[in-house]
RNA sequence: GGGGAGAUACCAAAGUGGCCAACUGGGGCAGACUGUAAAUCUGCUGACGUAAGUCUUCGUAGGUUCGAAUCCUGCUCUCCCCA
């Protein structure tokens, strides 16, 4: 399989480097990207550089995943407005464990393959440079004119950029002529975000080791808006099922448009093209059945979590979107009621007042944070609880609305569930 | 080192002594329509309060004033020009 033309029809391949393709067609060629640890665990926006190595090496060829445990530490100003402000050591480390773990999880790492996935951190190697060694022996072949030609430079110019995320490209740029004398790596991919800094690294390594090294880069996604991609109500869409339930992570890929699915069922999937192909026509023929968002979601969240905890989101969402009437509800045994409810929001409460005001429960037991807020959500008739609308704002609570005597299920608009238990 | 400009709510950006909890746009949330879609239309978007109203907010610390986001001073940060 060819790299590059299956990362072509995947609407993967933003920018590649000439020469690139000759490369990985002569020999199993060895090819990066780089996560740093923003956070403790990566987003569903850095998965479409976790899939170029998943196809990477499906193609063949052996994917080397590099946490930024040093890059992390300097901050990288590509699509950043404004500085941003350090990580402590301690988040630092804690957020590189945690990428690291899912990492592993993504690739091949078993050592009797030719082309095992290797991981490592550029922490590792930057952390025994001192600053005079830098930039004596790296920082003199990258002049500032070529720095400041990169876009994340540019973009800055006027609202500021202090020297460290200044230097960041420079920091990144030895990753790569350090993996290439180490691995003789020759590849560096990642988003299209990344090009400046990936460039700056091709262009050490020819400077100084008059190298041929290569790079791809996928493109920056985008909502069909231009909104940034992979937010959904209230944040992120974690991969780590702590941060983002299996359940809401599967509502997520559930609810993307049609046009998006359509793109996302071939950067986000391992599926070959025939397959992606019938079921982008079938689809189309039926759209309301969304079948193409099913298997989309199916997929991807077999992928990141398991195919069990992927059965009990579908479940979940079959009770709670299904012809979920009040009766329906009530009907639950105390169990099904709690394997449902397993990825919403859940929230404890100490008992409950008999008649106490909606208004005020909700917002005592942290439900929702402002009772104003609240009460002009109810007033939009946007609020429900066991599946009925809430009228009114100022109504009163009975014991006898509880399901099995101790849970509520509230739902905000159409598609935000909460449990409050009451204990 | 010298000179100039600026810092406003999630973001962008008005406001230059009371009419400002702060125009407008984006984002976000909700409603209608639908397919848990897109587009469109509508409402909301500091906190508390049914409301009248009260309280906290315009980089930061003080000051002037009956009254400040708006005036003065110190501090922090940013940008531009000259050297």
């Amino acid at each position: 399989m060819n790299f590059i033309e299956e990362l072509k029809w995947r609407g993967l391949l933003q920018d590649v480097t000439p020469g690139a393709e000759e490369q990985l067609n002569k020999e199993m060629t060895l090819g990066y990207v780089g996560f740093d640890p923003t956070a403790e665990s990566l987003h569903i926006g850095n998965l479409v550089p976790v899939m170029l190595l998943k196809h990477f090496q499906a193609c063949g060829h052996r994917p080397v995943a590099l946490v930024g445990g040093a890059t992390g530490m300097v901050g990288d100003p590509s699509g950043k407005s404004a500085e941003r402000n350090l990580l402590d050591e301690p988040t630092l480390r804690r957020n590189q464990a945690g990428v690291e773990r899912q990492l592993r999880k993504f690739l091949d790492f078993s050592p009797e393959a030719p082309n095992a996935a290797v991981l490592v951190n550029n922490y590792d190697w930057m952390r025994q440079f001192s600053f005079l060694e830098f930039l004596r022996d790296y920082g003199k072949a990258i002049t500032v004119s070529y720095m400041m030609t990169k876009d994340s430079v540019q973009n800055r110019l006027d609202t500021g950029i202090s020297f460290t995320e200044f230097s960041y490209q420079l920091i990144q740029g030895y990753d790569f002529l350090h993996l290439y004398r180490s691995l003789d790596c020759r590849l560096q991919m990642g988003g299209s975000d990344q090009w400046g800094n990936i460039t700056t690294g091709t262009e050490m390594v020819r400077r100084i080791d008059g190298g041929q090294v290569h790079a791809c880069t996928a493109p920056l996604l985008t909502k069909p808006d231009g909104r940034k991609f992979g937010k959904s109500e209230g944040g992120n869409v974690w991969l780590s099922a702590e941060m983002t339930t299996p359940y809401k992570f599967y509502q997520f890929w559930l609810n993307v448009s049609d046009e998006e699915a359509e793109r996302h069922i071939r950067i986000f999937t391992m599926l070959d093209r025939p397959t992606i192909e019938a079921l982008v026509a079938e689809h189309r023929a039926d759209p309301q059945a969304r079948l193409l968002q099913r298997r989309l979601a199916e997929e991807v969240t077999v992928l990141v979590h398991s195919r069990q905890e992927y059965e009990t989101a579908v479940e979940a969402s079959a009770v709670l979107f299904g012809k979920g009437t009040a009766e329906g509800l009530r009907r639950l045994d105390e169990a099904t009621l709690l394997a449902v409810c397993e990825g919403i929001p859940r929230h404890e409460a100490q008992g409950l007042a008999e008649g106490a005001n909606v208004v005020d429960f909700l917002v005592e037991v942290g439900a929702f944070a402002s009772k104003g807020e609240l009460r002009r959500l109810i007033a939009n008739g946007g609020l429900y609880l066991n599946q009925e609308p809430v009228q009114e704002a100022a109504r009163a609570l009975a014991g006898s609305e509880l399901l099995h005597g101790k849970y509520l299920l509230g739902r905000k608009g159409k598609k935000n569930y909460f449990l409050i238990s009451i204990s």
